[in-house]
DNA sequence: CGGTACGTTGAGATCGGTCAAAGGTTGTGG
DNA sequence: CCACAACCTTTGACCGATCTCAACGTACCG
């Protein structure tokens, strides 16, 4: 964490000593468990260690809407420290090892520190321009399209955090959660992933994606890395 | 400006002269001009004074999405001071009165002055919240209840910048512009703007947008106003 | 070994898209 | 002040992507 914090701004020696004298609590969640509810005044900061993570809204009329899906390393409600309520769900996708820090914490060295809040400013920023593609892939994508735009930006996202092999990650969504990322119904995610399979663009195995051809797979979504901010990345 | 940032970290008086100081070159933007290009290395950051102005990405086959609307006391792109290169376009929607303010001067104000980072850092993050807003109502409601949220969201935003009357508000957009904001085709706008009207939800007069009554509206569109975190607002 | 959650498939309905044309509005130049 | 062009809005007919509902198959877990 610190190291990709590194990367989005330069820190100096008494950087580090306070993010190294940080007090730190470990914490296990179950698949499906909430770290953050809406509506919550939230005292306590997160950043995956392990596992997967995503944030999620529901309609008035309960339909789910999941906004973004969280690797090893990412903040999950560092917003939370500074707005002062919760606009959204953080539910752990898989059983998640999490760190987390007070508010309070992070208020101070943020306060005291310029480089690292410019740094976690960065992962916010990062995180705005994800929901800008999404906006973009939802609102102007076809099913399957759109589908081939999540997968590759998780292909992108998971090889970043170290997991995921060349040609193919372990996804651990079921179909439904799928259509909650890319508002579409399971059923049409199931045709979707055939779809995208018949063409050869995806190999599936399990909860295994294989993808046999990068770039093919990647033209055919309209995926380019750009908004992922690599460069800016750890 | 001042007044919003102070409403969002309280600042000091060193902080306030900071800001008086800063160099800023004020600019005037034509409908549909861009102030900030897709790929570009952007060396000012803008605030627009006076005036609409809206971020924009587009797919591969020339698909247009809109990704959010800006009134005036908000940045247009103050992501683009701390990330290398601009991951979407920005254009005046109508005639657009700007403050430009130079990156190096911007980084050296964050630097500097924690409260000010702060305060411009809380400004991200409520747009962050209004993105996964977007990614919900696009992805999760159908047509009509979309765009009446997104009506909603202007009369809300409008009216915190000072801006609209008490039962409605000037919405200089044209059907296209809606369209590429909701996901939809300027052709179903024009039905689903029908459809609301005739349910007495709005009444359209050029390009004027009444709301005889905000709670019914508010109502049929499942808007809630917690996301604009208007409590950070000035 | 049974239950539960997840994945797959089909038929039919619906929402929203496409295409095309006609009506309005606005601005400009003669 | 009018005529025209450009752009925006409105409307209809038709099409197709995606949803809904419902059943059945499959994998994982205790």
């Amino acid at each position: 964490m610190v190291r990709k914090l590194d990367k989005r701004a330069p820190l100096t020696g008494s950087d580090r000593e306070a993010l190294a004298s940080l007090h730190i609590t470990q914490k296990t969640y179950e698949p499906g468990s909430y770290l953050v509810r809406e509506g919550m005044v939230v005292e306590a900061s997160m950043v995956v260690l392990e596992g997967l993570a995503y944030r999620q809204k529901l309609t008035q009329e309960g339909g789910r809407q999941i906004v973004s899906v969280h690797v090893p390393g990412d903040f999950v409600d560092l917003e939370n420290s500074l707005l002062h309520v919760a606009d959204h769900n953080v539910q752990a996708l898989t059983r998640c090892e999490v760190a987390a820090i007070s508010v309070r914490d992070i208020i101070a060295l943020i306060d005291t520190h310029p480089r690292i809040a410019r740094a976690l400013w960065v992962d916010t920023l990062i995180d705005g321009s994800i929901y800008r593609e999404w906006i973009m892939n939802i609102g102007r994508r076809r099913a399957k399209q759109r589908l081939a735009h999540l997968l590759c930006e998780f292909a992108a996202r998971l090889r970043m955090a170290g997991l995921g092999e060349e040609d193919g990650y372990r996804l651990p969504m079921t179909q439904e959660q799928l259509g909650d990322a890319t508002g579409l119904t399971p059923v049409h995610i199931n045709r979707s992933l055939k779809a995208l399979e018949a063409e050869n663009l995806i190999v599936r195995r399990r909860h295994y994606v294989g993808i046999p051809d990068w770039d093919r797979l990647r033209q055919a979504s309209g995926f380019s890395e750009l908004y992922l901010h690599l460069d800016q990345e750890a």
